[in-house]
DNA sequence: TCGCAAGATGAAGGTAATCTCAACTTCACT
DNA sequence: AGTGAAGTTGAGATTACCTTCATCTTGCGA
């Protein structure tokens, strides 16, 4: 559950362009709730190719009802996994923040939670390395994510740990790159490209430009 | 069941379990031809998942010929596609036999030229970095290529150029990412990524070891 | 308890692909 | 020219998915 962390001054009008729907039925509220259950585990567990049948099977509904509530598939998938990304983003915010020690070793600790974190979960390394346009919720999301790390990243340039010409993207694409690498069932190799890509990024006599 | 050969006077036959099937009729095997033509265009522009029905209406022929010529889908890609893409690898030896320098420079070279050819053919990265496991003559493909990458790897690691700990399979995984990030098409990234794995796999006093 | 709007249902329609096969066409040999 | 085997054809079977909608069901206010 997103905590909006606002200590607000007095009551602020929810979203401006809320549509104003009537309440729902209590029925449909408790539908709305097993299906996002539903739909979080199995794509959790199959990745966000999962077919609508299957989770509405496990959510004891049928089909018509996710189109009912969501409107479309891509509603769901960005309802949801929206959600479950925001949460393991959230984590490895924390897990970089209780790291001691230099904005580079925060780096490093960031981006390795993420990408442990898309090997662990099918869903959340689908939302965050393939292409998703119809997310919006979810992009914002990635976008989060990759602020937090261009935040570690500018500090760990300036200690002179990062080489002066990595640039934010090269962290996206670290996440695409073992993104591919869990669909690819490669552990192992998984964590020597990223340890290769590392060794690459840090700051060192001699090195070669990057092109771009 | 070996075959007793002293019986047999002078020709031994050519393969052991060649089906010695009757030769072709002259129309069958122009649509053989039209048909490898058209798949090799069409695999080369759309990838390899270009539809058989493409594939037939490019070559003025139907499905059903595809089916009758070539067994299956799979079929057709792995002698079409292997061809293609023993051409790529070829070249790119050529490529890497003609570069002045070290074993490093030559294996910077071969990747070098295999990872643009992945770039210039969707057709040769579906190949070599996609998962065809229904495709043994393009297995052999993509082993002969590791094979040549893993000499010059040998040699660069002789010079002192290469880091200790690479492993031949790592190259394998640069064709891989090299490959998802074409299909991302990101171009520029693509190029980034490699320079930075480069610079990861060169041997440097204070590197930290790989995992594995 | 009743009525009805809100909601649920799942078969049917749509799409996009591979693969099959009975009916037709053509080659090549006499 | 005639004939039969080889070859071609393309509509249909099949699979796997998303989406819709006429019909049935149910929550809940009166």
């Amino acid at each position: 559950m997103p905590n909006d962390g606002f200590l607000n001054s007095g009551e602020v009008s929810t979203v401006p362009e809320a549509p104003q729907r009537p309440p729902l039925r209590a029925d449909a509220r408790r539908n709305v709730e097993k299906l996002r259950q539903a739909a979080a585990d199995a794509f959790s567990e199959h990745g966000l190719d999962t077919p609508l049948e299957t989770i509405a099977k496990l959510a004891g509904v049928s089909v018509g009802t996710i189109y009912n509530r969501f409107g479309s598939r891509d509603a769901l998938l960005d309802e949801v996994v929206n959600e479950l990304a925001d949460r393991q983003v959230r984590a490895a915010m924390a897990i970089a923040d209780g790291t001691a020690g230099s904005a580079w070793e925060k780096l490093v600790a960031y981006v390795g939670a993420i990408c442990q974190a898309q090997a662990d979960d099918p869903a959340f390394n689908d939302a965050i390395s393939r292409r998703y346009p119809n997310a919006p919720a979810l992009k914002a999301v990635c976008d989060q994510s990759l602020a937090f790390a261009t935040g570690l990243a500018a500090g760990a340039r300036t200690e002179g740990a990062l080489r002066e010409d990595a640039r934010m993207d090269d962290i996206a694409r670290f996440f695409q790159v073992n993104g591919d690498l869990v669909r690819a069932g490669d552990d192992a190799g998984r964590r020597r490209v990223l340890a290769l890509l590392f060794e690459g990024l840090r700051a060192r006599a001699g090195s070669h430009p990057l092109p771009g």
